[in-house]
DNA sequence: AAACTAATTGTTAGCGCTAACTTAGGGGGA
DNA sequence: TCCCCCTAAGTTAGCGCTAACAATTAGTTT
């Protein structure tokens, strides 16, 4: 025996159809913008609706439609700078087109955590996956595993298997090292990020090219990990080695690492030592002195990520690719080496 | 007239049980782990379920048990170091606890823009909310807008009305500034964060009642943003000022832009003026000179509050709290004042 | 005026799953 | 031995929605 102050189940279309002296097909007409409905019949039902607080139930739709609405992001290390603001423009692109973000973390890089996140992610049958991961080893699951639904890959080479949206990294560190080498240093070292993260391969790569084309011998390339600590190391060691007149950091993180090595073995910088960065982060322009480093658009990215996963769920897959440039920020850290002045 | 090359559409429960010589329904018993199931039956079962791939459809679970298995998570500033961490920490709980979770953040923090993203929510039928908006603002909404779903809310004060999960903030601000008072400073100012912010609200009051109960005069208090700029001018309006020998800032970033300021006006830090930050950002030990700050453990905060949603979704709304102490870092910032040398 | 259109609305049949009920087979206890 | 109960299954009836089709009405066309 029901009483009256039971909880009341949220009103369903039916509930609409009754208020609007319709038939519930007519309410979802009405929902769905279907052409063929008179405008009164429209209103009323509208009308129906706002009086009562309807909410079409997303599982019924989902289960007759056979899509969720939902995409997935799969990131790593969603509390760094990059990431996290790629993941932003994602959402928000995502949310303004109505679809709902599902989000999936990876602790650990392997092939084992990736399948268990996709698989994840297929469980909650998403309609899309966007990838900020990346990494060798992503790559390598996405060609084993043959998705069966639409992915874009963020910070890839550009490669037919897969619909990609990057950042030109090679262009990036091209940028960093020309801006070096047109200053006059010919010893320009290199902290890199590990080198099986794509983005820390191009950037060494585009370190070397820009050298070769400059004809200046191979520097010293040292081997980071993205974290400040591990800039800090590299710092230490190229103070001791004194062979260097510039350094180019894969990252801001690093690059601060490296800017208190050189401050605690005496090294000024930009004096006796120029430093450039990686990705521009808000705090770039405020360390000591502050940092010329590469500007790289996150967001930008992700919205662009965004519209490319569309257009690969409405035409089947792309592999289609937008690379977006970078851009050198020259602040304090870079001047001519001593030798030239 | 179906071809063999038609795309088959995935395996639904019905072939499972067919497989395996069963009806539908043990298919799903065996899957929701009943009891009363024979081990040969629950075994050929799962071979089944193997043999095809099978993956259960969540629409149709949601639409007859009313539950998504979702819970949404509701940020502002994700490409902060906190927030973003809270939200790996809640991301990585959810998973293990089988939930998938879905993310939205707020370009900017107006009642509207909160009560947009809820109805997203709620559109979305959420299981639970996570709210990570230590903002004012988001306190009105969350009392005018009844919810219909259990709601978390990180780091707000204990209020009945809320379920919370919080660090100190006010201990993190004693802890700081009891820090420096031992040292032997008097004059202690402090950069806080906007003040419609709960968490900087907290630390000013810390700050505050810490001065008082050294039974120290109130000193200059300004208010920064979060951002290394706003610690920047703070930092050049102190050193012009030359009244506090120490200061105490309301994020790392902000105490960063100090830094610079206080280098830029040729006061040395610790030795002229000492600098507290707070978060305990990776970045904090390698500044120059390597930053004292408050250690905040985001990661546990997100599991934390998953913890709690966990059990509001399961008994009804608590409006339990539970507080994570924070932990003072002492590195290189701070020493007693000059008079006392 | 009969018949054929097009526009609008209603009716029906599932989507794939779980909850509730029903049935079929064994053990014990009287 | 009969009855009751407990276990392991099967059957049935929706959850709330959309797609496909059927029905009604109004507006043409011959």
């Amino acid at each position: 025996m029901s009483v009256g102050s039971e909880t009341r189940r949220p009103p369903v279309m039916e509930d609409v159809a009754r208020l609007a002296g319709v038939s519930h097909q007519t309410v979802s007409r009405v929902l769905n913008a279907h052409p063929n409905v008179s405008p009164q019949t429209r209103e009323r039902v509208e009308k129906a609706i706002g009086e009562l607080g309807y909410r079409r139930n997303t599982a019924a739709r989902s289960l007759v439609t056979r899509r969720s609405q939902t995409i997935g992001v799969l990131g790593s290390d969603m509390s760094h700078y990059g990431p996290a603001n790629t993941l932003l423009g994602v959402q928000q692109a995502a949310r303004d087109k109505g679809y709902f973000v599902s989000v999936a973390s990876l602790s650990e890089v392997t092939p084992a955590a990736i399948k268990d996140a996709l698989e994840y992610f297929m469980m909650q049958s998403v309609d899309g996956i966007v990838v900020i991961v990346p990494h060798e080893a992503m790559f390598e699951s996405l060609s084993t595993i043959s998705m069966a639904v639409p992915l874009v890959a963020v910070g890839f080479g550009v490669d037919e298997r897969l619909s990609v949206a990057a950042v030109n990294q090679r262009m990036g560190a091209s940028l960093a090292v020309q801006h070096l080498v047109d200053l006059g240093h010919a010893a320009i070292a290199h902290v890199s990020g590990p080198p099986d993260w794509i983005d820390a391969a191009a950037r060494i790569d585009g370190w070397r090219r820009t050298l070769a084309q400059a004809e200046l011998s191979d520097s010293v390339l040292i081997r980071g990990n993205w974290s400040a600590e591990s800039g800090y190391r590299a710092g230490l060691e190229l103070a001791a080695a004194g062979n260097v007149t510039a350094l180019f950091a894969a990252n801001d993180q690093m690059a601060l690492g490296a800017l208190r090595a050189f401050s605690e073995a005496g090294l000024r910088v930009p004096q006796d030592i120029s430093l450039v960065g990686y990705d521009d982060q808000p705090e770039a322009a405020y360390l000591v002195p502050p940092l010329t480093t590469v500007n790289q658009g996150f967001k930008e990215l992700g919205a662009r990520c965004m519209q490319m996963l569309l257009f690969d769920m409405a035409n089947g897959h792309s592999g289609a690719s937008s690379v977006v440039n970078p851009r050198l920020v020259v602040r304090s850290t870079t001047a001519p080496p001593p030798a030239a002045r």
